[in-house]
DNA sequence: GATCATATATATCAATTGATACAAATTCAA
DNA sequence: TTGAATTTGTATCAATTGATATATATGATC
């Protein structure tokens, strides 16, 4: 009989007794992030899960409910993994836009926030790495997308936005700004997405680098208005 | 009775009598290329295509031989639509970097391609966009996986490659272009996938000059080292 | 050790899915 | 018109899927 009546975040007891249950959760857990991000959600089968995590079908409703429920949870997960890697950052981005901000502090906190970023998401490995699934998720709205939406996408898509507008000292519209943290994070996430296709023809090398060198770089285009722009 | 054993692609005789299947046919792709870009492969069910194209279950396996020949077909037409709407244009660059290439000549042949692949992208309205069809098969590769890299994937990026390469006058190896190519490629398709939750908050605005302007500005930035690099 | 909550395992169901056999209707050429 | 090829429609199958009823095993507390 399932101990809670609400699966999705099941209650657990204050007595830290039966922990093997726990770790049965995050097994099935782990193996869920990584099936779901690589496929989605209707392409994985609870069968396939359970098969991959050592434990039978029942299991997962157990655990989780129902499908649904632990595609859920795997949402929630990978809200708690960026709040873990990129929390300090955005909060410190966050303080700084409560009082007038110099255009280069502005700057110097956009480099800091992408380079986390990409180093954030470059260093997971591919297999666990949430990327896939959140860009899976905005792309085409399934269960999570609320729970995604609300926790990562707007906070982050504003946040770059606000310091955007900061670093062009109002030069560009809040639209204009927003377009640019779109393309930005969109570039980063879409690089993940390619990586193991671009492995295929060049070699390894050290992208982390290569890609926060780039981003700094368009970071640096950001308030300048020398430009010669040439024609179309 | 099917009239081809190989259905993916059916034979059909040179007179242009029965026209009216090939109008049925049109229809299911056009039907089943909006439901997979949306979805996915797993997500569609055949009967869903089927009754969306006001046909029965049996037209798909006539027209299509199975679903994975049907998805297949939208590949293929995939790669005809992009080569109708980039063709000229990738040409055009193909061309010119036959022989030596200016900097100068470089990054205007670079903007009018980013040009031209925004303005397809964005102007195709969404469900009909072969962008997040391709994104998908990138990201995580089903049965068109090969099909578009070798048509789509490889040489776009290949080609934006040599123009940034040659647009920077060979300051960047190939990898660090191949990166700048990726993530700008990225960028594009990646703000498509987020166009419909963008204009959740933001209205309807003209995003194609806006990103046209900023693909612009970017690659302006690219031949030019006196960027004030500050910290991290 | 008794007892109960927690955890795992077996067997099975109802619904959906992709696909097919086969019949009926339509279209064009002779 | 006749007839053959093409196109559309009906009924159904076998496999898979998510989920459940139910039995067994394990761990904690007394």
């Amino acid at each position: 009989m399932p101990r809670s009546a609400t699966p999705a975040t099941p209650l657990r007891t204050a007595s830290d007794g039966y922990r093997k249950g726990e770790e049965t959760r995050a097994r099935i857990l782990a193996v869920a992030l990584a099936a779901f991000g690589n496929s989605g959600f209707a392409s994985v089968t609870t069968r396939q899960i359970a098969r991959e995590a050592g434990v039978n079908l029942p299991a997962l409703t157990y655990y989780f409910g129902n499908k649904r429920g632990l595609y859920l949870a795997c949402a929630h997960a990978i809200v708690a993994r960026y709040r873990e890697g990129m929390g300090a950052v955005a909060l410190t981005s966050y303080a700084a836009l409560q009082e007038p901000l110099a255009p280069d502090a502005a700057r110097a906190l956009l480099k800091r926030l992408f380079a986390a970023l990409a180093r954030f998401l470059l260093a997971t490995p591919g297999a666990q790495n949430p990327s896939l699934f959140v860009q899976r998720e905005i792309a085409s709205p399934g269960p999570a997308f609320e729970i995604l939406y609300a926790e990562l996408w707007r906070p982050g898509i504003e946040l770059a936005t606000d310091l955007i507008v900061q670093t062009t000292s109002g030069q560009l519209t809040e639209t204009e700004a927003q377009v640019r943290a779109v393309l930005m994070i969109s570039s980063l996430t879409g690089f993940l997405s390619g990586l193991p296709v671009i492995a295929r023809t060049a070699g390894k090398a050290d992208y982390v680098a290569l890609v926060i060198a780039a981003l700094a770089r368009q970071i640096d285009s950001l308030g300048r208005d020398d430009q010669h722009c040439a024609d179309i």
